[in-house]
DNA sequence: AATTGCTTGTGACTCTGGTCACGTCAATTT
DNA sequence: AAATTGACGTGACCAGAGTCACAAGCAATT
């Protein structure tokens, strides 16, 4: 499907782009939808495009070497993955899956690649979001280093709330994980992450709202969980 | 202590840089020693530099919310670390400590940035790099979804071995990281992998040579373990 | 030679998280 | 409407990792 200039400067990588590169980058550019549980991006294969998501929710997922799934990032609307494949032509490392039905706008990766070599400012921001991109595993990495697993499960979702929402008393994920897609960001059984949910819901401090909203009733109370102030 | 562009030019990053780039690189460059469990690069604070590593080992540390340390990777002569500044403003998001007697070279932050920004062929290195390390994260943090902490063990004494001996039937490890610091890399105790280590020795498959080398005596086993092929 | 400090080695106990085996519920398909 | 599917909920059991405590070994320093 066909898209448009508009729809590219909706993200957050290519907003700062002058109008004239977006132009010549979108006949390169296809719309494409997936439903829940559908591989976006594949592991071991040389990717020739890169994935931006526009609605919906995606998450990285690695293989351990006895085939256990190992959670690496979830991918938020506005944001892209696949994108080590414009530095280098080695194989994406870790699968990208749709948690929930999702719309992604496929750039090729040659074009871009294009545009990121002739403009400094370009390569610049492309730059910019892979260094954030390391931040944000490093920050996943150091949740796992909690001992205490009602802990790991409060980060987790602390990080699943949207930046604005952060200063507020309340907030809600909308296409929230399931608990199984949670426990292996976590490195803990799909049970564990069932019973820290219980123990979240029988507090009143998150609520289940239909399938796809989960509403963080008391955000306060969430925050001081995931910084072991006080303990489930 | 002054750095010749010869010193430069022996790190693979900076190898392929012409010459004239590392005449004018080399006045920004110093060399520094550090004794081990030195703090050789400070998480929270925006770092002016890139450190790269001429000998030794090096370890990028985090650290929980409630004290606990983290592994985050290793850091082998002739690699670097701290190059997120290059990309963004941001403070260093980890701590990087020498885990042994280490040799390194600072180069300044800025003029090492405009060599990037105005050669398309030095942001394409340093970009790659950056790539690299994203890799190397999604591999070690695979390898924390192991079930079985022998395997784990021998996971990360398998990345410990440089890439050129992994073909022939044993290898050494020099400056091998303690127990503890393999501890914190795996998300497990001091003690756990103290127990593997034994395991190991007992089999005749690793063997201690004083106190900075570590022989791999049967690298065929070590793999076939790191696999999950056999058990400890 | 003695001291200090760090690393490694080891046993015993505890306890928690994984696993298994269910059941329930809602949504979707047939 | 029945059947199927996938997500969530829950109890019981137990292997195994963490923790604590302490000893031994080794290196560097005094």
């Amino acid at each position: 499907m066909q898209v448009t200039p508009e729809l590219l400067s909706r993200f957050t990588l290519l907003k700062p782009l002058p109008r004239q590169v977006l132009e010549g980058l979108a006949p390169h550019a296809s719309l494409a939808r997936h439903a829940r549980r559908e591989v976006v991006v594949r592991a071991g294969v040389r990717e020739d495009r890169v994935c931006f998501l526009f609605e919906g929710r995606l998450q990285g997922v690695g293989h351990t070497i006895d085939g256990r799934e190992v959670g690496l990032y979830f991918v938020e609307p506005g944001d892209f993955c696949g994108e080590l494949a414009l530095f280098d032509d080695n194989p994406q490392p870790e699968f990208v899956i749709a948690t929930a039905a999702a719309a992604v706008v496929f750039l090729a990766r040659n074009p871009l690649r294009e545009v990121m070599l002739n403009s400094s400012s370009v390569s610049n921001i492309v730059g910019r979001k892979l260094a954030e991109r390391v931040r944000q595993m490093t920050e996943q990495r150091t949740l796992l280093g909690l001992s205490n697993i009602d802990q790991r499960v409060c980060g987790q979702l602390y990080l699943l709330i949207k930046g604005e929402q952060r200063q507020v008393e309340s907030g809600e994920i909308v296409n929230p994980p399931t608990h199984q897609e949670i426990a292996i960001m976590l490195n803990i059984s799909r049970e564990r992450v069932t019973r820290a949910f219980q123990a979240l819901q029988s507090r009143r401090i998150v609520r289940r709202d239909g399938p796809g909203r989960l509403v963080i009733i008391d955000l306060n109370s969430l925050r001081r969980f995931a910084r072991g102030e006080e303990e489930l």
